[in-house]
Parts: C-alpha cells; structure tokens; sequence
DNA sequence: CATAAATTGATACGGCGTATCACTAATGAG
DNA sequence: CTCATTAGTGATACGCCGTATCAATTTATG
C-alpha cells in the first residue's frame, strides 16, 4: 500500500468514526481529516491551520475537539506545555502514555504499564479514590541519543 | 505557633530563597510573597493577582516563576488543564507528584512511588533515554468521598 | 424538492503569559 | 552617606490559543 493510499484509508476511516457518531459528512471537515491524516507526527492546532487556507480557525478546532472525543487523536502536552495532538494507532485507542523524544519529535505509545495499580495502591492506604491520571514522559529515542552521544 | 506568625515565617523564608538566588527584596516582592504563604490549597497567577491591587501583573507573574525555578512553588496541571500553583512543603523539595481532588481542590503530595523506576526499565527495553516526565493524578480525597457518597 | 438541523467561518472576545520601556528602588563601592 | 549601577516595577501592548456568537450555507431526510 503507498503512502497516498494509506492516508486516503486513514481519511476516510477518520471520516467514518465521525459520521458514526452522528456527525455530517462535510467538505471542509474532509480537508480537515485530509490534513489529519498526513501527518505522522504530533501537530498543533495552529500548525494544521496553516495548511488549510480557506477553512475557518473554528471549524478546525472543532474537527480537532470531535475527533479527541471520538477517540481517534489524542493530546500530548509537550514539556515546554504546547498542546499537540497525534493519532491514535487504531490499536491504541485506549488509555495510553507516550514516550516523548524531546529531540526530533518522535512519539512512541505506552501501553502495558502497570502505572494504574501501582497508583491505586499508593492512593489506596490514603483513602483516595483515582478517577484519573495524566502522565508525559520526556528523553530522548534510540536514534537522537544515538547520534547526539561522542561529538568528538 | 499561630497561623499568623507561621505565616510569616513561611513568607520570610521564601524571600530569603529569593535573595539566595541573588534576587533582591522588594516591597511588590515581598507583598506578592506574602500573598502565596497565605495560601494553604493550590492558586492561579490571576487568583493571586486579584488579591494583589496596586501590584503590577507582571511583577506577580515574575514573582511565581522565580518561585517555581527556587523549588519553592510548583506547578500543578488541573484535570480542566488549568495551571495552578501550589507551595512546596519543605520536606518535599524534591520531585514529586499530586493526588488532586477535583472536588474541594485539595491535593496531597506523593514521594515514595517507584514511577521512576518503572518508567525507566521500560524505556530500556526501547532503547527511550527518559530524561523527565510529567504526572497528575486526579481522584476524589477521603472526605469528599465519603461525604458524597449515600446521598439518600 | 422542501424542510429542519447541523455546519461553517468571520468576527470578536477572553484568558493567560510575556516583551517593552521609561521610571523607580535597592545595593554596594568609595 | 552619596552616588552610580543595576535590578525591579508596572502600564501598556502584544501574541497565542481557544471559544462564543450568529448570519449564511450546506447537509441529510422525508
């Protein structure tokens, strides 16, 4: 599958879990998921803007808010406190962490950490009852740490 | 000791991290300091500004990010994601995290989690070089717990 | 095709933090 | 103590980010 294929399934895909949730399958918000669905990055809001001349800023945030609802982008808080969003793997569509590279960008998905227990446990012998969590996690991939190590 | 004079106490001590700093004393400095030793639950840099007429916004806002880069404040992300500050105990200087009631705002510090360790030896199974990370935890206390529970 | 409902996008607003800059106050040397 | 240096102040304005509003438009549906 090419790339241009890939996206285009990703794009309708996207398009799809919208409209199953009762939302209108409309020119502008087609772009919107287009845009989404080229990138294989996080992004900022803004940054997507940019590449949708002619689509309202409103129109952009509020394809960005359904689609977080939906479950199909998440959000990262970089550690400079920018808002990005990202694409959820369809296999991730859960409750997940990221392993930011603070260096290139690059994100990888956490799944099985036991994070949960251990901090129910924590908050069990407090008496505090967990409804949720919020967890980022910063360094640096394989590949910067690699080529930042032994300059000389 | 009186709440008024471990008020004090407490703001002396912040200033004098200040100066420790090389930062000087001042009259705004010294009122906006003041002002968060009052403080026994996480704040707002606005919060605090509207206790502060006659000070200039960016003196308050000067002031916090002093504080927070002497240890002395940190920063505490709500589930809303709205920024709070909060008064570091003294005995935890040190990196910790929040157990957050979202419903009377309270929150209790974690010390002794193992997150650190758990992030790290999965992280060295990607090859991740974790340098930092970020983590909330949002929930209900004891006693909100218990007093919303069994309305009937 | 006609109607009802959702969507759009221009605009404006609001929150939050910071840059600027002339003025003032604190500090330290003499 | 006095003066010069330097940090700090605060009014203002700016910028970013997200959202409310609302008239006009588009979509879905009977």
């Amino acid at each position: 599958m090419t790339v241009r294929n890939r996206n285009y399934a990703l794009a309708d895909q996207l398009l799809e879990t919208l409209e199953e949730q009762g939302h209108r399958d409309t020119e502008p918000r087609r772009k919107v998921v287009a845009a989404i669905a080229r990138k294989n990055r996080h992004f900022t809001a803004e940054e997507l803007r940019g590449e949708l001349p002619g689509i309202g800023r409103a129109t952009v945030y509020r394809a960005l808010k359904l689609l977080v609802q939906a479950g199909a982008l998440c959000r990262v808080m970089l550690a400079d406190g920018a808002l990005h969003y990202q694409l959820n793997d369809s296999a991730h569509h859960g409750h997940h962490h990221h392993l930011l590279c603070v260096h290139c960008g690059e994100s990888e998905d956490v799944q099985g950490c036991d994070i949960e227990g251990q901090l129910h446990s924590l908050a069990a012998a407090r008496q505090f009852q967990i409804t949720g969590h919020w967890l980022e996690v910063y360094g640096q991939c394989y590949s910067c740490a690699d080529s930042s190590a032994v300059p000389a």
